[in-house]
DNA sequence: CGCTGTTTTGATGTTATTCAATTGGAGTGG
DNA sequence: CCACTCCAATTGAATAACATCAAAACAGCG
């Protein structure tokens, strides 16, 4: 540890990993930490940070995006709404995901900040360039679009075969492994989300969320204070009442 | 045609296309399009063709994957269940579709085909080799992961925002769309899936999917014989009542 | 303290599920 | 060719789960 510091101290001024993301969080599991120094110094030349507050829209369904982004910090909802406005919650981004659909221009779908969160933008040429540049990349690319779709079929398994309780229950579980670190899973946390966000994420009304916490926190699978801050006493427990066993 | 057959013919001894590949359909949108002659060639040697009969499980949930595949001809399906056997379709796969997760071991879902269906297996290792070699092969599974993505996307708006009605309505429209040459869409078709399968396809049970196809049927927005064939007068109509606008 | 927006709770309505028969079609054997 | 069986699909009636409508409680916040 030691020894990789004062290497990484040693030779700052020729080409090593630029200022800007030798700090950054989206570096270990992100999309960058597969760029050589050289390439990581190119794109840092060109990304521009962001900071994105609550329900901000960051790319709309049927827009074109000229951009891709790393988050940095925070929770991105990924959504999609019907003609007459019913809508879809079809996938939460945290950190340190890559977002933005690779080789298409029109995006199929809204990306909104759920709590503020602060995302690393690249030129959609640049990582183009990138791409072609480094197979290294695409392949990380890759992975994370593998790990989306899995993500993607568990949750289509929730939406379509599970009762309000385990949807709910499946939600809190989801948001105990991924709030933190990215690495633990917590048994304390705060919602990232509203509760019309929530029944969005899970195809039900707020009042069915509502009371489905209720519900939980009367049967002490949960407690909770303030609403959004919640605790989970058995990890378990709640795996088991979300029936994933 | 016959030009293309006789140049085909000519070169067959220096390394051109393989004579097991020269007719098969999946050369052209599927993986194989990207290889090179001798590459494809190298593929064929290690690739065995299979035929599947309606039911048959082609990989299970659980089970480590020592092969991919392509679909030739035919419909295969990738499900989920829970503990308690409930079960969610989260994918219905075509020709010339890619079979497989790459990059892991275990599989995450179950793989069986709905009708009679061919597929095309390679080895883990061939693939692996493959994709090592030739970048572009890659970018292909890159792009059908994407594709696959998005589609699940759609399907869990689906899932968990449209009405029984809609959901059936979006079915067939699914269906209507990918049955055929994988090119145009068919107005009369064969559903590859039983009302037990389109129900787990949907998230209902079959007898709402039985109600709602017969109510399609009352109000015509489809014609029904032999509870299998199906024929759609007027697809605006169809995608208007699954709620594709 | 009085707003405003979110969340909870209650009463009622609707949709889809469940349970239970019935119908229909394909295959089999008399 | 016609019963007979078997399985899939349809139909009906009762029920449960979730949605809708409406109101009250509970924050933040100027």
């Amino acid at each position: 540890m030691q020894i990789v510091n004062e290497h990484r101290r040693k030779d700052i001024h020729n080409s090593d990993v630029p200022a800007v993301c030798s700090a950054c969080e989206a570096r270990h599991g992100g999309v960058c930490g597969t760029l050589s120094p050289d390439q990581l110094l190119d794109l840092s030349r060109h990304s521009t940070r962001r900071s994105i507050e609550p329900g901000r829209e960051v790319i709309g369904q049927g827009e074109t995006t000229d951009s891709y982004a790393n988050i940095i910090s925070g929770v991105v909802k990924l959504s999609k709404v019907l003609a007459d406005g019913r809508q879809q919650i079809v996938g939460l981004q945290f950190a340190p995901d890559f977002m933005g659909r690779p080789f298409t221009r029109e995006s199929a779908l809204t990306a909104e900040a759920a709590v503020d969160t602060d995302i690393c933008c690249f030129p959609r040429n640049v990582i183009e360039r990138l791409v072609s540049e480094a197979p290294g990349l695409e392949h990380r690319l890759h992975e994370q679009a593998l790990k989306e779709l899995d993500e993607a079929r568990d949750w289509m398994l929730t939406l379509g075969r599970k009762t309000a309780q385990e949807k709910v229950a499946s939600f809190l579980y989801i948001i105990a492994t991924h709030i933190d670190p990215e690495n633990g899973t917590s048994n304390v946390f705060d919602l990232p989300l509203s509760r019309a966000d929530i029944a969005d994420y899970l195809g039900l009304t707020i009042e069915t969320v509502s009371r489905q916490i209720t519900k939980l926190r009367k049967e002490n699978v949960i407690r909770i204070e303030n609403s959004r801050h919640v605790t989970v006493p058995s990890l378990d427990r709640l795996m088991h009442v979300a029936g994933i066993d």
